[in-house]
DNA sequence: ATTAGTATTGAGAATTAATCTCATTTAATT
DNA sequence: AATTAAATGAGATTAATTCTCAATACTAAT
């Protein structure tokens, strides 16, 4: 794993009086290396079989922290079950679903996020993380 | 009720073979009179309390219903448990959501979604439907 | 290194919103 | 009024996620 990164997690963890396990270790390398949009019992089983030893509840917990420091973004695309992706050093961007596929698309839009901000700004309200998420039907899904 | 959706109703629900049970008139009724984001259990427990006999898997089963064919929007804000709203003959708004007292602000912004069409035809995705959430602190929870 | 102290883990139970089942009831149609 | 098909209610079920708690594994200090 990239030092940096290994080092960000690391300095984290310790001001969080969190320790340093086998199990967040794999799950932040995992989520590293198989880059998408990621269901928790997707990274359970691939850690699984992969031979790592780590509980669901673990994978859990674990996806929770490195969310909660950036690590990770959260996904909730109205079907029940989170996805996560890996963020950290990359752009922002938003998602398009296909309603008849489930694929999910990438989309950045810098003229939303200005727009976006200075409703914010406008009403006084302090900004913190926004889900922008269209659903519909996708190029491949329409022949 | 107004005759205008009531009978937009009637007309939907013939259409589909479904039948006008008192029911489904009630949870209509009571989505048309307490505008606001509401939960299912919210809207079982006032029909409940208002004499009304409804079933909790009856209430779920409509706002579907209701959902499906225009009557109401259904919001997903991440706590794992949905809100309806009315919508029929409003205009279009989106939601801004503080993370601390939990109040739900509403926003337009034809900007916004312009751009987001312009997007979609891009990319040549059939827009179905979007949500677009801005979690955040809300003025009166900044002091 | 060893130890002491604290956080973490795993296995399975618990939670909870939402959905399903199916016998009974009710609406629509004739 | 009789027929047909859909809807309802009560409670069971589902499924993602969270919780519990005894056992285990980090970490920092000695």
């Amino acid at each position: 794993m990239d030092k940096k990164i290994l080092n960000k997690f690391k300095t984290v963890l310790k001001k969080e009086q969190l320790k340093l396990t086998k199990q967040r270790l794999a799950v932040l390398a995992n989520m590293i290396k198989s880059q998408g949009h990621r269901e928790c019992d997707e990274i359970y089983d691939q850690l699984k079989s992969n031979g790592e030893n780590v509980s669901r509840a673990t994978v859990y917990r674990t996806v929770a922290i490195l969310e909660k420091y950036g690590f990770l973004r959260k996904l909730e695309l109205g079907d029940g079950r989170a996805r996560y992706e890996y963020k950290l050093g990359l752009d922002h961007h938003d998602h398009m679903v296909c309603i008849d596929c489930g694929q999910i698309i990438e989309f950045v839009n810098p003229e939303i996020e200005l727009l976006q901000d200075k409703i914010c700004i406008d009403m006084n309200f302090k900004l913190v993380r926004h889900i922008h998420q269209l659903f519909g039907v996708c190029e491949i899904c329409q022949n």
